[in-house]
DNA sequence: CATCTCAGTTGACCTAGGTCATTTTTCAAA
DNA sequence: TTTGAAAAATGACCTAGGTCAACTGAGATG
């Protein structure tokens, strides 16, 4: 199984192509390696691309102007990542991607999507469905912001990504769920949680 | 100017579309009117309609486990509403969604939208569109929820929203920033935010 | 005009979570 | 196998924001 086999399922999940569509899909992608650590983008920088983890892990964050970082969201694989609000409006951005393990992603740029959806209207269907998804997933999010304590989204986090978790340090865990990392340790001393 | 052409103008300003193309999406809506208070949505219903406002405001929110209530969204006129994630699965949703003042809206539902979608396949540009942009506002009030104090998010918040503020009750805005009322009217005190 | 309700204010006190510095543990690299 | 750096734990103290109840005031309703 290569590597363009996991997107192509998460397609296929969404929506019926052909064998020349995907293919003209797979076509306008470019691959690329992070080591673990590795920035993917930058603050301030524009983000041209869609990524895809087929393998490995990325957090996009940002630092606060107070020097804190914040984790927003974790792409582990089979998932797309991007600064949404960058791609979509051209403009620099204000969050850092990075990878948190080696991880093999596949890029779609703006422009080359542009002219995937040009061509194959069809895609249309398939971006409008991950963004709504990832638009639920970002709502609820608030809501849990508002309405539950720490410990009780830690237990929420724990319970939607047990597998992401073990790639995860504690002070990311922490910076994802809003708290700070002494606050964290203390919160999970005597509990089990993961 | 009827109650069609605010969304005429918000759709032709994100895609191009015919006379015709534009008659079948009206002609699958559906015209209604709430009065001040008035419930469009209760919670554990199926949000079966995007619910485009003409005129008026609509606030979403919903009732945590305490009973407390926390405003999401609220959407003047010339947005789009609806509780994503429920109309999004299909299933019972936890959001509220109430008229803050007589209020005129279009619905569109989740089966005409599907119609719509299959007959004219350029309105998923639009639908993308729209959602991509909801979904980076939300992502940004992610942001603001973990490196903004209260008073901050306030002032951000104003600064967004000018023309809403003043169909609002503090207890609203309060309830749209997170915290409470009382702490609400302490922060602002002698300072002159609105 | 009276009254009722609900938004807003305020006082007294409380607590979830933050800060910061120090210590202990873990774990990757040489 | 050691070592060095980052992760985690912890003590002492702090603060943003919450709680709850009492009070004020203004617009709606009779």
């Amino acid at each position: 199984m290569d590597n363009y086999n996991l997107l192509q399922e998460n397609i296929r999940k969404r929506i019926e192509v052909t064998e020349d569509e995907m293919s003209y899909f797979i076509f306008l992608l470019q691959q690329k390696k992070y080591s673990r650590k590795e920035l993917i983008l930058r603050e301030s920088e524009i983000s041209h691309n869609f990524t895809f983890i087929v393998s490995g892990c990325v957090k996009s964050y940002l630092i606060d102007n107070k020097g804190e970082e914040h984790i927003l969201t974790i792409a582990p694989s089979d998932w797309w990542i991007t600064d949404i609000n960058s791609f979509v409006s051209g403009t620099p951005g204000n969050l850092f991607l990075e990878a948190l393990e080696p991880t093999t992603a596949l890029l779609l740029s703006r422009e080359k999507q542009e002219l995937l959806l040009a061509k194959i209207p069809k895609f249309e269907k398939y971006f409008r469905i991950l963004t709504e998804k990832a638009f639920a997933v970002s709502q609820q999010r608030i809501i849990d912001y508002m309405s539950l304590t720490a410990l009780e989204r830690l237990e929420k986090f724990v319970a939607s990504y047990p597998s992401v978790i073990s790639s995860l340090t504690q002070q990311q865990i922490a910076s994802y769920i809003g708290v700070t990392p002494s606050f964290f340790s203390r919160m999970i001393k005597g509990k089990k949680i993961f």
